[in-house]
RNA sequence: UGACCUAUGGUGUAAUUGGCAACACGUCUGAUUUUGGUUCAGAAGAGUCCAGGUUCGAGCCCUGGUAGGUCAACCA
């Protein structure tokens, strides 16, 4: 990568700012040296390509100091959070890689030691009942450029507020009704100093704690604990959370009883053009039926990239060519684009595949004959060998691969012209069949057999391959094509306009009866093809024993494509 | 009238902590090619937000601006 420096021992050194403070830290004797991160997402949703980038920091930073990291669900609000999407984060961690072995944790394991903790804050003075409705709360915290006043209910005696929060936790007050709140500054400038809440009362049942409670303790008031009880050194999160810091750091101190400390350190998040990735309007894609689900291929979450047909390599790769700063920018979704054709180029098994079929006819080859030729798996990978495909006397071809017509640069099959059908023989166009309409249905070649397997013996050159299937040894699929789901390069970036206004119209194409050469009859889920001249393909998990699916996970680079437009 | 953060080719990042602004994607040439793919060779493209200052020397340090982002859920 870019910022790998090969140093003379030929130790490849990656460097983004927070391995550069790590290494600070570490030279300095700083929690002895010790690395431990922690990916700590909330079970409301599902993961997508921005929470990549954080899984392959997280883990990869330790792996890279011999460190540790936890997998902890943030689950602190069980109005919004489910089961379902804990089991599909743990197997989107899994794909994508990466381990959390026997550490696996829930905030709501502490709740416990929350509420303890808690108490200790009251009994100090630190931590105070407010019987407020959240509206007055508000009003009161100021705003950023003006300074919040002090609750009435501030100065309760230790004594008042912890039969108050007792009773809170015993269930005898409706939501709203009272919270917890830390005091702290209602004048600082940092408008999560000015008294935050900690425990709010929610008679909701949990997914894990069921009904044993009915206060929860609020993000703030968990993170930063949970980091120091499991040990972390390294908190990292997004930019939006910087201006918690203070905060976090306020709860350490209190906590703190050794020179053990945690530190919260924060990047910018990923963001991509073409798409959007905040989970509310994700969502809204989902629910409203914009999309087939959250696992479609044109979503950008993890699962899609998988059912897509990304490999967790590709996106692994991207995390890191991506890289970690402090600067919010946008990506251009080609590098993810080149990251998983990188990966499959090397892997792919290579396939031909007609997606708009033309019928082609040699007139000069037997009828009834088959012959079986010679195809190269991988030319990237000698290892995986060569295949049989059927060659007859009908064939399909691309419809983009014969012009009647043909422009300056088209170097394809066209009237009177030679091409070279791939692993088989050069034929000739002689003669083009059209229907009533004037559409073209089918074209007659002639095919020269002395050059079977793709070569002339006299060393004619041919300007074009071009790839084909049998018309009746084949297998029929379905092929699903996929454009960006938005047409604008930043969808959510306009202030009156609602990002769902910018969806492409054309980001799916059924292409229902396509034809592949026999090789993927006993293809499975997910497996990966390339489709000669075409693109990467793989099947989607919709296949049944009666209908294979494909998806397309990306084109090929098509300088064809480019000179046309010009 | 606030606090905090950020600013380097079209895009994402780097610059050994003060020493000729580098890499990748993208773009454009050319070569090779039984994939208009891959690979290979090469090119264009920034003088580092602006203005001062320190210095032999500043993208890095100092001063002052400008622009953008974040913060006023009993969300995370």
């Amino acid at each position: 990568m870019s910022e790998n420096v090969i140093d003379n021992d030929n130790v490849v050194k990656s460097n983004n700012f927070i391995h550069q403070i790590i290494e600070e830290e570490i030279s300095t004797g700083k929690n002895n040296g010790r690395v431990h991160t922690r990916f700590p997402p909330e079970p409301n949703g599902y993961l997508h390509i921005g929470h990549a980038k954080s899984i392959c920091l997280n883990f990869g930073t330790a792996q890279k100091y011999n460190g540790l990291t936890n997998l902890r669900f943030d689950d602190t609000n069980p109005s919004k959070e489910d089961t379902e999407y804990v089991d599909s984060i743990m197997e989107d961690v899994r794909w994508l890689g990466f381990d959390w072995d026997n550490r696996l944790y829930y905030a709501s394991d502490y709740f416990d030691q929350l509420f303890g903790f808690a108490v200790k804050l009251i009994k100090e003075g630190k931590a105070y009942i407010d019987d407020q409705d959240a509206e007055t709360i508000s009003a009161q915290k100021g705003t950023p450029t003006r300074p919040g006043t002090e609750s009435p209910y501030r100065n309760r005696t230790v004594e008042e507020n912890l039969d108050l929060f007792m009773r809170m936790k015993a269930g005898e007050f409706n939501e709203g009704e009272r919270v917890l709140r830390g005091k702290i500054d209602m004048t600082s400038p940092n408008m999560h100093m000015r008294d935050p809440i900690l425990y709010r009362i929610m008679k909701t049942s949990h997914h894990r704690t069921g009904d044993k409670w009915c206060i929860y303790p609020m993000y703030d008031f968990a993170h930063g604990q949970c980091d120091y009880w499991e040990g972390i050194t390294h908190s990292i999160c997004t930019l939006e959370f910087e201006v918690h810091r203070p905060l976090y750091d306020w709860f350490i101190d209190q906590l703190k009883d050794s020179e053990y400390r945690p530190r919260q350190i924060e990047f910018s998040r990923l963001n991509l053009n073409y798409t959007v990735m905040s989970k509310r309007k994700l969502l809204e894609l989902v629910k409203d039926g914009h999309v087939n689900g959250w696992d479609d291929p044109r979503m950008p979450t993890i699962c899609g990239l998988r059912r897509r047909g990304y490999t967790p390599e590709s996106v692994r790769n991207f995390a890191e060519r991506v890289g970690v700063t402090k600067t919010d920018g946008v990506t251009d979704v080609a590098l993810l684009e080149y990251s998983i054709r990188e990966d499959l180029n090397k892997r792919a098994q290579r396939v031909m595949g007609v997606l708009n079929p033309l019928k082609m006819v040699i007139t000069n080859y037997p009828e009834g004959q088959v012959e079986e030729m010679d195809a190269i798996n991988n030319p990237e990978d000698e290892t995986m060998g060569i295949r049989k495909v059927p060659f007859t006397r009908e064939l399909y071809i691309e419809q983009d691969d014969f012009m009647e017509n043909p422009p300056k640069k088209f170097f394809r099959l066209s009237p009177g012209i030679e091409v070279r059908l791939r692993y088989a023989y050069f034929v000739t166009c002689t003669n083009v069949i059209k229907d009533a309409n004037g559409e073209i249905i089918e074209i007659h070649c002639t095919y020269d057999p002395a050059s079977r397997g793709g070569n002339s013996p006299d060393g004619r050159k041919v300007k074009s391959t071009i790839h084909w299937v049998s018309a009746t040894e084949n297998i029929e699929a379905e092929v699903r094509l996929y454009d960006r789901l938005f047409s604008d390069e930043e969808p959510d970036g306009h202030k009156d306009v609602d990002f769902k206004e910018f969806m492409n119209k054309d980001s799916l194409q059924i292409l229902p009866k396509c034809y592949i050469e026999p090789f993927v009859k006993d293809a499975k889920a997910l497996d990966h093809f390339q489709f000669e001249r075409l693109g990467y393909f793989n099947v989607d998990p919709d296949t049944t024993p009666e209908k294979l699916v494909f998806n397309r996970t990306v084109q090929l680079k098509d300088t064809w494509a480019k000179v046309q437009c010009k």
